[in-house]
DNA sequence: TTGACATATTCGTAATTGCTTATATAATTT
DNA sequence: AAATTATATAAGCAATTACGAATATGTCAA
């Protein structure tokens, strides 16, 4: 089984197109929640429901500078992610796929 | 940048709790709908309909064996999202991510 | 062939999500 | 202080999703 549980409000949040777009654009550096929201045709609450999201999941900080919001990725929760999908890394070559099975089928019965 | 892409059907199929579970369950053995669906206190239509998510999104493969259906595990679209979320691996360390933060505002403003 | 079993599909519905409009809050400028 | 700017929250609605009940399909057993 996989190693560690990710929240599940980790993997709702990243489910969403434009949230994920959000955390690519913060790779390259913190933006004001305006700057986020510029790439999108959303209107600005829209953006602002989306940051919300995912500021709930913990995948964004956010700061005041002036009457700003500045976010700024905050990747940890992903490392869950990630340790969920490295669970099936194993099964990624077909031939320890075999094996694997091989092997669950005599331990399991 | 992520690297690739993902295809949004395995986001959105892996952000449900259940259908993570049925992946997990996979990665012991192919089962069949009927053993997929024993863990949850779902209807069988429930069951099949989650299936099929899975079904679509590329992350399971399906084999008639008699009367029922055979489920074995297809990782391969898993690796998008590894891809996906490997991108932000250099943003774990913590010191590298204020390095980064402090080189962004040097260079965007 | 009839009946039982395993699974899928259809349909209707409740819950959730993503969006827009309208409004609120808070900081800055004039 | 009033207007402006940046963002958040609230309310309402349409689209989507998750589900169960009913039904269909296909396979095996008697």
């Amino acid at each position: 089984m996989p190693r560690r549980q990710a929240h599940a409000t980790v993997f709702l949040a990243i489910a969403d197109p434009t949230r994920r777009a959000m955390l690519e654009l913060l790779g390259s550096g913190d933006k004001s929640a305006g700057e986020l929201g510029e790439p999108t045709r959303l209107t600005q609450p829209a953006v602002s429901q989306h940051l919300r999201v995912l500021r709930d999941a913990g995948l964004v900080r956010q700061r005041k500078q002036g009457r700003q919001r500045i976010y700024s990725l905050e990747p940890a929760p992903l490392e869950g992610v990630a340790d969920w999908v490295s669970y099936f890394e194993q099964f990624w070559d077909r031939g320890l796929t075999r094996l694997g099975s091989f092997l669950d089928r005599r331990t399991t019965q």
